[in-house]
DNA sequence: TCTTTAAGTAAACCTAAACTAACAATCGTC
DNA sequence: GACGATTGTTAGTTTAGGTTTACTTAAAGA
């Protein structure tokens, strides 16, 4: 993790991540509005965020292409979302709809340091079928 | 709880409750200010806007009063809260600093019913001493 | 009471992040 | 290869939440 990204632009490197792409799997921007529920224009302005931020790629009307940098951070915000999505529902017994919802909300809130910690606790309780 | 607030005017309100606002105890908007480390101005414009929704009086030029469902509301934000930042820390060891910063962002995320279950799970492992 | 200082208000402005609508490029199919 | 459908881009708007600055009101001391 190198520079810091706001809490929307995470869920943009989320999305992609989501969306399977990777460095060596670009993903398209129609794609990654489909996932968010937002415009065409609205991912357009913030890759061109995170491309000047050095995190993806994406040539004038091309695809979008995590590198490595990009692709360590989403995968990072996505762990996120996987632990307290599954804190949530299998730990608080929250319905996991439910649970998705408020992991994504929660999960821009923690700090690398204090990840560490609740992925100790997470995996104590072995409610995380880990990979990665 | 009864109408829905935005994330910034539920820390409005907390933050006056923190101060010892309530239905009897008037809080100076300075003091907001402060609290939150936020321009006087702002402080004006929230309060203005959490006066239309009902949640508070406030006179011209005179202190900000929250009323019972403004102070319902504020506590029961102050109280995610609480619940939150004691999870944190005694729960999973991080520093009560960054306790409290990190609960402060999560606790807008939590729905009503979901906050139910992390209060049942946090009072299952005595991590908080309650007052409410 | 007069004057100084502190507190609250108002107006104008800034930024982030979304939107729509119109336009440009590319793809897929014939 | 041409053309229609899909995808990406750009420009302009909106909204929320802050800011600064200047002004008004209230309070406190000499």
């Amino acid at each position: 993790m190198v520079n810091k990204v706001s809490k929307s632009h995470e869920d943009y490197l989320e999305a992609i991540i989501m969306l399977g792409g990777s460095p060596d799997h670009p993903v398209r921007s129609v794609d990654v509005a489909k996932q968010m529920d937002v415009s065409k224009a609205s991912v357009n302005k913030a890759i061109g965020l995170l491309k000047e931020q050095g995190l993806l790629d994406q040539p004038y009307y091309g695809d979008i292409t995590l590198n490595e940098e990009g692709y360590e951070y989403g995968k990072a915000v996505y762990k996120r979302h996987r632990y307290l999505t599954a804190f949530l529902s299998k730990g608080l017994g929250i319905d996991s709809d439910t649970a998705e919802e408020e992991a994504c909300l929660m999960e821009h809130a923690i700090s690398d340091e204090s990840f560490e910690k609740w992925v100790k606790y997470i995996d104590s309780l072995n409610l995380v079928d880990s990979e990665d």
